[in-house]
DNA sequence: ATCGGTACCTGCACGC
DNA sequence: TGCGTGCAGGTACCGA
């Protein structure tokens, strides 16, 4: 019998499930970090030391996402600031294991970083990185008008500017997928040549379907870090993503796959138009 | 500024 | 059975 989270139907950590973990390691505001070790250079930005004296003894004032990234926010304007790439996971249970790749002692409890394709990257700092300030506006908070925007400028095809955290940050190779689908647009379009209804509906889209899948996770939350980090944790529906050769569901063509800026890109030729 | 392509990394599926 | 190969995709970085 298939599994909720094997290899086929992997969870790949965008913007919903990024917002799932923050959520789930919210409870750690107001404790303190006591020590703090790194055991992967990859993993961290910048020297292990440095680190681990920046983070002892500050204290946890927030928790936010960004994009992608989990930023926890420290006394004295420092923060911590979580990418989880492909495989990263944060986890308040287990003990650490081969791929536990930072481990932060607190007060009460212990935080620890697992990533097996070490993607992933740790940053401490005063303020936040700068390729966290560059980041592009939210989808769930950017309007319509500044949405058309900012395509306008895009010569690109639409499923590479979708990707690029820079025109919004957070949606991924899935949800990009999907929120094409649920607009009717080709992902080899231009993005800069969609026309006016078309741009209202792939902004309708790109909403609904992260929204649809931060409901679908929060339904869950608790149960994210514990064992596996993934039990419980139930996906929004593919209607293309991975489904090449299957019937698309509402034409019943099959779902064809292509490349498009390296990534594999599902779509229905029949109800996506250029 | 923007675009497309490539590297990084591990583990799973597949074929011989 | 066991091993080599291909593939998956997040961001950074490169040259154009």
């Amino acid at each position: 019998m298939a599994m909720t989270f094997c290899w086929m139907c992997p969870i790949v950590p965008e913007l919903p499930e990024v917002e799932t973990v923050a959520r789930s390691i919210a409870r750690l505001v107001g404790r303190r970090i006591v020590s703090a070790e790194f055991t992967c250079a990859r993993v961290l930005r910048g020297n292990a030391d440095q680190a681990s004296a920046d983070l002892a003894g500050r204290r946890i004032r927030g928790i936010e996402r960004r994009g992608k990234f989990i930023v926890i926010k420290l006394d004295g304007g420092y923060s911590l600031v979580v990418h989880l790439g492909m495989t990263g996971k944060l986890l308040l249970t287990g003990t650490p294991a081969r791929h536990t790749h930072a481990i932060f002692n607190l007060d009460r409890g212990v935080l620890r970083y697992e990533d097996p394709r070490q993607f992933g990257k740790i940053e401490v700092g005063f303020g936040l990185p700068a390729r966290v300030e560059e980041l592009g506006p939210e989808p769930l908070e950017v309007t319509l008008a500044e949405f058309g925007a900012r395509l306008k400028r895009r010569k690109a095809r639409i499923k590479s500017v979708l990707l690029d955290q820079h025109f919004i940050r957070g949606v991924g190779n899935i949800y990009a997928d999907e929120a094409l689908f649920r607009a009717g647009i080709h992902p080899l379009a231009i993005g800069a040549r969609l026309r006016p209804e078309r741009v209202k509906k792939l902004h309708a889209a790109v909403v609904e379907v992260l929204t649809q899948a931060i409901e679908k996770g929060g339904s869950s939350i608790s149960d994210y870090v514990d064992a596996e980090g993934r039990r419980g944790f139930f996906q929004v529906e593919h209607r293309v993503y991975r489904r090449t050769g299957e019937p698309c569901v509402v034409c019943g063509a099959p779902i064809r796959r292509t490349l498009v800026a390296q990534r594999g890109t599902h779509f229905c030729v029949k109800c996506q138009k250029r």
